[in-house]
DNA sequence: CGGTCTCTTGACGGAGTTCAAAGCTAGTGG
DNA sequence: CCACTAGCTTTGAACTCCGTCAAGAGACCG
Protein backbone atom coordinates (compact mmCIF):
# COMPACT_ATOMS: atom_id res chain seq x y z
CA UNK A 1 0.00 0.00 0.00
CA UNK A 2 2.66 2.00 1.47
CA UNK A 3 5.04 0.89 -1.10
CA UNK A 4 4.22 2.88 -4.14
CA UNK A 5 4.23 5.80 -2.33
CA UNK A 6 7.84 5.04 -1.62
CA UNK A 7 8.66 4.21 -4.50
CA UNK A 8 7.08 7.08 -6.07
CA UNK A 9 9.50 9.19 -3.48
CA UNK A 10 12.35 7.26 -4.29
CA UNK A 11 12.00 8.18 -8.29
CA UNK A 12 11.10 11.62 -7.40
CA UNK A 13 14.10 13.32 -5.42
CA UNK A 14 16.47 10.55 -6.65
CA UNK A 15 17.58 8.69 -3.29
CA UNK A 16 16.56 5.67 -1.11
CA UNK A 17 14.73 6.78 1.93
CA UNK A 18 16.15 5.33 4.88
CA UNK A 19 14.17 2.31 6.80
CA UNK A 20 13.37 4.33 9.48
CA UNK A 21 11.28 6.58 7.82
CA UNK A 22 9.04 4.28 6.30
CA UNK A 23 7.58 3.60 9.87
CA UNK A 24 6.47 7.91 10.08
CA UNK A 25 4.86 7.46 7.62
CA UNK A 26 3.09 4.76 8.50
CA UNK A 27 1.98 6.63 11.53
CA UNK A 28 0.81 9.73 9.81
CA UNK A 29 -1.11 8.32 6.60
CA UNK A 30 -4.48 6.63 6.86
CA UNK A 31 -6.25 4.69 4.36
CA UNK A 32 -9.67 5.61 2.57
CA UNK A 33 -12.10 4.30 0.70
CA UNK A 34 -14.16 5.59 -1.96
CA UNK A 35 -16.64 4.30 -4.41
CA UNK A 36 -17.16 5.50 -7.79
CA UNK A 37 -18.79 9.30 -7.70
CA UNK A 38 -18.24 9.55 -4.08
CA UNK A 39 -17.09 12.99 -3.08
CA UNK A 40 -13.44 13.09 -1.51
CA UNK A 41 -13.68 17.27 -1.31
CA UNK A 42 -16.64 19.85 -2.38
CA UNK A 43 -16.07 23.27 -3.37
CA UNK A 44 -16.86 25.51 -0.56
CA UNK A 45 -16.41 23.52 2.34
CA UNK A 46 -12.72 23.13 3.68
CA UNK A 47 -10.72 20.40 1.80
CA UNK A 48 -8.74 18.88 5.27
CA UNK A 49 -6.57 16.42 3.10
CA UNK A 50 -4.51 15.84 0.70
CA UNK A 51 -4.83 12.29 -0.90
CA UNK A 52 -2.24 9.72 -2.31
CA UNK A 53 -3.99 7.58 -4.62
CA UNK A 54 -2.97 3.72 -4.31
CA UNK A 55 -6.08 2.41 -6.41
CA UNK A 56 -8.65 3.83 -8.55
CA UNK A 57 -8.82 7.08 -10.16
CA UNK A 58 -9.96 10.72 -9.84
CA UNK A 59 -10.54 13.95 -10.85
CA UNK A 60 -11.17 17.73 -9.71
CA UNK A 61 -13.23 19.81 -11.12
CA UNK A 62 -14.56 23.35 -11.56
CA UNK A 63 -18.03 24.14 -11.41
CA UNK A 64 -18.88 27.74 -13.41
CA UNK A 65 -21.68 30.37 -12.82
CA UNK A 66 -23.63 28.05 -15.61
CA UNK A 67 -23.44 25.21 -13.81
CA UNK A 68 -20.88 23.43 -16.49
CA UNK A 69 -18.08 21.27 -15.28
CA UNK A 70 -14.60 21.78 -16.20
CA UNK A 71 -11.89 19.42 -15.81
CA UNK A 72 -9.11 20.54 -14.07
CA UNK A 73 -6.62 17.61 -12.71
CA UNK A 74 -6.45 13.87 -13.09
CA UNK A 75 -5.84 11.47 -11.13
CA UNK A 76 -4.28 7.87 -11.18
CA UNK A 77 -2.67 5.39 -9.02
CA UNK A 78 0.90 7.35 -7.38
CA UNK A 79 -0.79 10.57 -7.99
CA UNK A 80 -1.29 12.93 -5.43
CA UNK A 81 -4.92 15.14 -5.28
CA UNK A 82 -5.94 18.06 -2.97
CA UNK A 83 -7.62 21.33 -3.39
CA UNK A 84 -4.35 22.84 -2.34
CA UNK A 85 -5.69 26.37 -1.85
CA UNK A 86 -8.19 25.06 0.31
CA UNK A 87 -5.87 22.62 2.28
CA UNK A 88 -2.90 25.02 2.75
CA UNK A 89 -4.84 28.69 3.45
CA UNK A 90 -8.32 26.39 5.55
CA UNK A 91 -10.65 28.38 3.33
CA UNK A 92 -13.48 27.15 1.50
CA UNK A 93 -12.26 24.84 -1.57
CA UNK A 94 -12.73 26.03 -5.12
CA UNK A 95 -12.92 22.27 -6.88
CA UNK A 96 -14.63 19.63 -6.51
CA UNK A 97 -12.54 15.95 -6.21
CA UNK A 98 -14.81 12.78 -6.70
CA UNK A 99 -13.67 9.46 -7.54
CA UNK A 100 -14.02 7.69 -11.23
CA UNK A 101 -13.69 4.51 -9.85
CA UNK A 102 -13.59 2.52 -6.55
CA UNK A 103 -10.71 4.48 -5.27
CA UNK A 104 -8.07 3.49 -2.40
CA UNK A 105 -5.93 6.31 -0.91
CA UNK A 106 -3.52 7.48 1.62
CA UNK A 107 -4.67 10.70 3.63
CA UNK A 108 -2.37 13.29 4.82
CA UNK A 109 -4.03 15.51 6.87
CA UNK A 110 -2.31 19.50 7.55
CA UNK A 111 -1.33 18.40 10.96
CA UNK A 112 0.62 15.15 9.97
CA UNK A 113 1.47 16.81 6.87
CA UNK A 114 3.22 19.18 8.65
CA UNK A 115 4.97 16.63 11.22
CA UNK A 116 5.73 14.81 8.11
CA UNK A 117 7.54 17.63 6.82
CA UNK A 118 9.61 18.85 10.00
CA UNK A 119 10.58 15.03 10.90
CA UNK A 120 11.26 13.57 7.25
CA UNK A 121 13.77 15.65 5.30
CA UNK A 122 12.85 13.40 2.41
CA UNK A 123 9.26 14.15 2.40
CA UNK A 124 9.82 17.61 2.58
CA UNK A 125 12.37 17.84 -0.48
CA UNK A 126 9.70 15.30 -2.02
CA UNK A 127 6.79 17.56 -2.12
CA UNK A 128 8.51 21.13 -2.85
CA UNK A 129 9.82 19.28 -6.02
CA UNK A 130 6.41 17.87 -6.95
CA UNK A 131 4.69 21.36 -6.55
CA UNK A 132 7.48 23.11 -8.58
CA UNK A 133 7.04 19.90 -11.31
CA UNK A 134 3.15 20.87 -11.06
CA UNK A 135 3.71 24.41 -11.51
CA UNK A 136 5.90 24.22 -14.82
CA UNK A 137 3.93 21.74 -16.43
CA UNK A 138 0.96 23.81 -15.61
CA UNK A 139 2.43 26.93 -17.07
CA UNK A 140 3.50 24.90 -20.18
CA UNK A 141 -0.09 23.61 -20.68
CA UNK A 142 -1.44 27.36 -20.27
CA UNK A 143 1.17 28.63 -22.97
CA UNK A 144 -0.09 25.23 -25.15
CA UNK A 145 -3.87 26.05 -24.89
CA UNK A 146 -3.44 29.74 -25.90
CA UNK A 147 -1.69 29.10 -28.87
CA UNK A 148 -2.33 25.72 -30.25
CA UNK A 149 -5.52 24.17 -32.18
CA UNK A 150 -7.67 21.58 -30.43
CA UNK A 151 -6.62 18.81 -32.39
CA UNK A 152 -2.88 18.98 -31.41
CA UNK A 153 -3.87 19.46 -27.98
CA UNK A 154 -5.54 15.92 -28.08
CA UNK A 155 -2.42 14.69 -29.71
CA UNK A 156 -0.22 15.50 -26.94
CA UNK A 157 -2.10 14.88 -24.33
CA UNK A 158 -2.60 11.39 -25.74
CA UNK A 159 0.51 10.98 -26.03
CA UNK A 160 2.02 12.36 -22.75
CA UNK A 161 -0.87 10.38 -20.78
CA UNK A 162 -1.87 6.85 -22.78
CA UNK A 163 -3.46 5.62 -19.55
CA UNK A 164 -5.37 8.90 -19.07
CA UNK A 165 -7.13 7.64 -22.40
CA UNK A 166 -7.50 4.44 -21.40
CA UNK A 167 -9.82 4.93 -18.21
CA UNK A 168 -10.92 8.37 -18.32
CA UNK A 169 -14.31 9.41 -20.12
CA UNK A 170 -14.22 11.09 -23.12
CA UNK A 171 -16.05 14.23 -22.13
CA UNK A 172 -13.75 14.91 -19.54
CA UNK A 173 -11.20 15.08 -21.30
CA UNK A 174 -12.46 17.45 -23.60
CA UNK A 175 -13.49 19.62 -20.70
CA UNK A 176 -9.51 19.42 -19.66
CA UNK A 177 -8.65 20.18 -22.95
CA UNK A 178 -10.72 23.36 -22.89
CA UNK A 179 -13.25 21.60 -25.19
CA UNK A 180 -16.84 20.03 -25.65
CA UNK A 181 -17.34 16.61 -26.03
CA UNK A 182 -18.80 16.90 -29.57
CA UNK A 183 -15.91 18.79 -30.66
CA UNK A 184 -13.60 16.18 -29.72
CA UNK A 185 -15.70 13.36 -30.86
CA UNK A 186 -15.36 14.97 -34.69
CA UNK A 187 -11.33 15.32 -33.67
CA UNK A 188 -11.16 11.63 -33.07
CA UNK A 189 -13.19 10.65 -36.36
CA UNK A 190 -10.27 13.31 -38.02
CA UNK A 191 -7.80 11.70 -36.83
CA UNK A 192 -8.58 7.92 -37.57
CA UNK A 193 -9.41 8.90 -41.11
CA UNK A 194 -6.56 10.40 -41.61
CA UNK A 195 -4.06 7.76 -40.72
CA UNK B 1 17.16 47.98 -2.49
CA UNK B 2 16.83 45.17 -0.16
CA UNK B 3 14.39 46.78 1.57
CA UNK B 4 11.52 46.16 -0.80
CA UNK B 5 11.99 42.35 -0.79
CA UNK B 6 11.93 42.30 2.90
CA UNK B 7 8.87 43.58 3.53
CA UNK B 8 7.98 41.65 0.70
CA UNK B 9 9.02 38.37 2.63
CA UNK B 10 7.26 39.65 5.71
CA UNK B 11 4.10 40.14 3.98
CA UNK B 12 3.95 36.70 2.55
CA UNK B 13 5.04 34.60 5.70
CA UNK B 14 3.49 36.66 8.15
CA UNK B 15 6.33 37.78 10.39
CA UNK B 16 8.68 40.00 10.69
CA UNK B 17 12.59 39.11 9.75
CA UNK B 18 15.59 38.81 12.61
CA UNK B 19 18.30 41.66 11.84
CA UNK B 20 21.06 38.93 11.38
CA UNK B 21 19.03 37.66 8.35
CA UNK B 22 19.42 40.69 6.27
CA UNK B 23 23.32 40.85 6.25
CA UNK B 24 23.35 37.39 4.61
CA UNK B 25 20.86 38.77 2.01
CA UNK B 26 22.99 41.04 1.08
CA UNK B 27 25.66 38.91 0.47
CA UNK B 28 23.85 36.83 -1.10
CA UNK B 29 22.10 39.13 -4.01
CA UNK B 30 23.31 40.95 -6.24
CA UNK B 31 21.85 43.81 -8.55
CA UNK B 32 21.75 43.58 -11.96
CA UNK B 33 20.66 46.59 -14.39
CA UNK B 34 18.68 46.39 -17.82
CA UNK B 35 17.82 48.72 -20.48
CA UNK B 36 14.29 48.37 -21.91
CA UNK B 37 13.93 45.35 -24.77
CA UNK B 38 17.25 43.72 -22.84
CA UNK B 39 16.97 39.56 -22.60
CA UNK B 40 17.01 38.55 -19.03
CA UNK B 41 17.22 35.05 -20.45
CA UNK B 42 17.12 33.43 -24.06
CA UNK B 43 14.84 30.20 -24.49
CA UNK B 44 17.19 27.36 -24.95
CA UNK B 45 20.40 29.03 -23.19
CA UNK B 46 20.01 27.47 -19.24
CA UNK B 47 18.60 30.13 -16.84
CA UNK B 48 21.25 30.71 -14.17
CA UNK B 49 19.14 33.33 -11.96
CA UNK B 50 16.09 34.03 -10.49
CA UNK B 51 15.35 37.65 -10.53
CA UNK B 52 13.33 40.15 -8.11
CA UNK B 53 12.29 43.33 -9.43
CA UNK B 54 13.43 46.25 -7.72
CA UNK B 55 12.57 48.93 -10.74
CA UNK B 56 10.51 48.49 -13.57
CA UNK B 57 9.17 45.36 -15.41
CA UNK B 58 9.58 41.88 -16.99
CA UNK B 59 7.60 40.10 -18.94
CA UNK B 60 8.69 35.82 -19.70
CA UNK B 61 7.05 34.44 -23.37
CA UNK B 62 7.02 31.37 -25.37
CA UNK B 63 7.72 31.59 -29.34
CA UNK B 64 6.08 29.25 -31.04
CA UNK B 65 6.60 27.06 -33.94
CA UNK B 66 4.99 29.21 -36.20
CA UNK B 67 7.40 32.33 -34.19
CA UNK B 68 4.42 34.08 -32.90
CA UNK B 69 5.25 35.10 -28.75
CA UNK B 70 2.73 34.04 -26.04
CA UNK B 71 3.11 36.25 -22.93
CA UNK B 72 3.70 33.77 -19.99
CA UNK B 73 3.95 36.11 -16.88
CA UNK B 74 4.76 39.72 -16.28
CA UNK B 75 6.78 40.98 -13.61
CA UNK B 76 6.68 44.47 -11.99
CA UNK B 77 8.16 46.14 -8.78
CA UNK B 78 8.43 42.97 -5.67
CA UNK B 79 7.69 40.26 -8.65
CA UNK B 80 9.82 37.62 -8.82
CA UNK B 81 10.59 36.41 -12.52
CA UNK B 82 12.65 33.27 -13.91
CA UNK B 83 12.73 30.12 -16.32
CA UNK B 84 12.07 27.64 -13.29
CA UNK B 85 12.29 24.63 -15.13
CA UNK B 86 15.31 26.28 -16.42
CA UNK B 87 16.89 27.43 -12.92
CA UNK B 88 16.23 24.15 -11.15
CA UNK B 89 17.14 21.45 -13.97
CA UNK B 90 20.04 22.97 -15.49
CA UNK B 91 18.45 23.00 -18.68
CA UNK B 92 17.87 24.59 -21.62
CA UNK B 93 14.89 27.52 -20.83
CA UNK B 94 11.32 27.28 -22.24
CA UNK B 95 11.11 31.23 -22.23
CA UNK B 96 12.63 34.11 -23.14
CA UNK B 97 12.57 36.81 -20.20
CA UNK B 98 12.58 40.60 -21.80
CA UNK B 99 12.65 43.99 -20.06
CA UNK B 100 9.48 46.22 -20.89
CA UNK B 101 11.23 49.40 -19.28
CA UNK B 102 14.56 50.84 -17.79
CA UNK B 103 14.80 47.89 -14.83
CA UNK B 104 16.63 47.10 -11.71
CA UNK B 105 16.44 43.27 -10.30
CA UNK B 106 18.32 41.42 -7.44
CA UNK B 107 19.47 38.20 -9.01
CA UNK B 108 20.36 34.89 -6.98
CA UNK B 109 21.93 32.07 -8.79
CA UNK B 110 21.09 28.66 -7.55
CA UNK B 111 23.55 27.83 -5.16
CA UNK B 112 23.10 30.91 -3.34
CA UNK B 113 20.09 30.28 -3.86
CA UNK B 114 20.56 26.90 -1.98
CA UNK B 115 22.28 28.87 1.03
CA UNK B 116 20.00 31.16 1.52
CA UNK B 117 17.13 28.14 1.58
CA UNK B 118 19.21 26.75 4.06
CA UNK B 119 20.79 29.43 6.14
CA UNK B 120 17.99 31.17 6.28
CA UNK B 121 14.58 28.95 6.87
CA UNK B 122 12.54 32.06 7.03
CA UNK B 123 13.69 32.35 3.03
CA UNK B 124 13.17 28.69 2.94
CA UNK B 125 9.23 29.13 3.87
CA UNK B 126 8.69 32.72 2.05
CA UNK B 127 9.99 30.32 -1.55
CA UNK B 128 7.58 27.21 -0.55
CA UNK B 129 5.03 30.03 -0.50
CA UNK B 130 5.21 31.87 -3.37
CA UNK B 131 5.23 28.42 -5.48
CA UNK B 132 2.61 27.34 -3.49
CA UNK B 133 0.52 30.30 -4.23
CA UNK B 134 1.88 30.76 -8.21
CA UNK B 135 0.42 26.89 -8.41
CA UNK B 136 -2.65 27.65 -7.49
CA UNK B 137 -3.36 31.33 -8.87
CA UNK B 138 -2.19 29.25 -12.43
CA UNK B 139 -4.80 26.62 -12.10
CA UNK B 140 -7.36 28.97 -11.34
CA UNK B 141 -6.14 31.37 -14.69
CA UNK B 142 -6.14 27.74 -16.87
CA UNK B 143 -9.68 27.09 -15.67
CA UNK B 144 -11.11 30.30 -16.36
CA UNK B 145 -9.30 30.39 -19.84
CA UNK B 146 -11.30 27.16 -20.91
CA UNK B 147 -14.27 28.42 -19.30
CA UNK B 148 -15.18 32.06 -20.14
CA UNK B 149 -15.27 34.17 -23.09
CA UNK B 150 -12.47 36.74 -23.28
CA UNK B 151 -14.26 40.10 -22.51
CA UNK B 152 -14.53 38.53 -19.31
CA UNK B 153 -11.38 37.17 -18.81
CA UNK B 154 -9.82 40.74 -19.89
CA UNK B 155 -12.26 42.34 -17.51
CA UNK B 156 -10.73 39.73 -14.12
CA UNK B 157 -7.46 41.12 -15.53
CA UNK B 158 -7.92 44.25 -15.36
CA UNK B 159 -9.64 44.58 -11.85
CA UNK B 160 -7.06 42.12 -10.60
CA UNK B 161 -3.78 44.13 -11.95
CA UNK B 162 -4.98 47.80 -12.84
CA UNK B 163 -1.05 48.33 -12.59
CA UNK B 164 -0.20 45.57 -15.44
CA UNK B 165 -3.11 47.39 -17.50
CA UNK B 166 -1.55 50.86 -17.32
CA UNK B 167 2.23 49.81 -17.87
CA UNK B 168 1.64 46.60 -20.15
CA UNK B 169 1.58 47.26 -24.01
CA UNK B 170 -2.01 46.07 -24.81
CA UNK B 171 -0.97 43.88 -27.66
CA UNK B 172 1.54 41.82 -24.59
CA UNK B 173 -1.36 41.68 -22.71
CA UNK B 174 -4.07 39.89 -25.32
CA UNK B 175 -1.45 37.47 -25.78
CA UNK B 176 -1.32 36.75 -22.08
CA UNK B 177 -5.05 36.23 -22.02
CA UNK B 178 -4.73 33.97 -25.55
CA UNK B 179 -6.41 36.10 -27.71
CA UNK B 180 -5.38 38.59 -30.72
CA UNK B 181 -4.40 42.17 -30.47
CA UNK B 182 -6.96 43.10 -32.90
CA UNK B 183 -9.67 40.98 -30.08
CA UNK B 184 -8.57 42.86 -27.61
CA UNK B 185 -8.92 46.40 -29.18
CA UNK B 186 -12.63 45.38 -30.06
CA UNK B 187 -13.33 44.13 -26.48
CA UNK B 188 -12.49 47.09 -25.08
CA UNK B 189 -13.81 49.37 -27.70
CA UNK B 190 -17.42 47.49 -26.41
CA UNK B 191 -16.39 47.88 -23.06
CA UNK B 192 -16.61 51.53 -23.37
CA UNK B 193 -19.74 51.92 -25.23
CA UNK B 194 -21.91 49.82 -22.76
CA UNK B 195 -20.86 52.31 -19.96
C1' DC C 1 10.25 65.24 -39.59
C1' DG C 2 10.48 60.46 -41.11
C1' DG C 3 10.34 55.76 -39.62
C1' DT C 4 8.92 52.22 -36.72
C1' DC C 5 5.95 50.34 -33.45
C1' DT C 6 1.28 50.05 -31.53
C1' DC C 7 -3.57 50.39 -31.75
C1' DT C 8 -7.84 50.61 -34.39
C1' DT C 9 -11.21 49.31 -37.84
C1' DG C 10 -13.35 46.61 -41.66
C1' DA C 11 -14.46 42.42 -44.29
C1' DC C 12 -14.13 37.65 -44.57
C1' DG C 13 -13.18 32.93 -43.07
C1' DG C 14 -12.80 29.02 -39.99
C1' DA C 15 -12.44 26.43 -35.67
C1' DG C 16 -15.25 25.28 -32.22
C1' DT C 17 -20.11 25.86 -30.07
C1' DT C 18 -24.93 25.13 -29.74
C1' DC C 19 -29.03 22.63 -30.34
C1' DA C 20 -31.08 18.48 -31.44
C1' DA C 21 -31.50 13.71 -32.17
C1' DA C 22 -30.02 9.17 -32.79
C1' DG C 23 -26.65 5.28 -31.64
C1' DC C 24 -24.02 2.87 -28.24
C1' DT C 25 -22.69 0.74 -23.99
C1' DA C 26 -22.56 -0.53 -19.39
C1' DG C 27 -24.79 -1.10 -15.22
C1' DT C 28 -29.28 -2.40 -12.75
C1' DG C 29 -33.02 -4.91 -11.49
C1' DG C 30 -36.40 -8.25 -12.57
C1' DC D 1 -29.39 -13.91 -18.09
C1' DC D 2 -31.89 -10.81 -20.49
C1' DA D 3 -34.28 -6.18 -20.83
C1' DC D 4 -34.32 -1.60 -19.70
C1' DT D 5 -32.53 2.62 -18.54
C1' DA D 6 -29.23 6.24 -17.96
C1' DG D 7 -25.22 8.10 -19.36
C1' DC D 8 -21.80 8.58 -22.97
C1' DT D 9 -20.57 9.21 -27.80
C1' DT D 10 -21.54 10.33 -32.46
C1' DT D 11 -23.47 13.02 -36.16
C1' DG D 12 -25.76 16.91 -38.60
C1' DA D 13 -26.89 21.83 -39.43
C1' DA D 14 -26.78 26.53 -38.18
C1' DC D 15 -24.40 29.90 -35.70
C1' DT D 16 -20.77 32.76 -33.19
C1' DC D 17 -16.71 34.35 -31.56
C1' DC D 18 -12.34 35.05 -32.59
C1' DG D 19 -8.58 34.85 -36.15
C1' DT D 20 -6.69 36.41 -40.48
C1' DC D 21 -5.58 39.74 -43.85
C1' DA D 22 -5.27 44.40 -44.97
C1' DA D 23 -5.07 49.19 -44.41
C1' DG D 24 -5.02 53.34 -42.00
C1' DA D 25 -4.47 56.32 -37.75
C1' DG D 26 -1.90 57.56 -33.92
C1' DA D 27 2.19 57.64 -30.84
C1' DC D 28 6.88 57.62 -29.83
C1' DC D 29 11.93 58.06 -30.80
C1' DG D 30 15.96 59.29 -32.98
Amino acid sequence: MIELLKSNIERTIGMSIPEGNCSVFSELLFEKHFDKKDILTEAGTICKYIYFITEGSCYSYLRDDKGDVHAIQFGLEGYWISDLYSFISGKGAVYTIEALETTKVLALNKEQFQKACDTIPIFDKYFRILIQNAYVALQYRLAKTNSVEAEKLYLEFSNLHPDFIQRIPQYLIASYLGIKPQSLSRIRKELTTKK
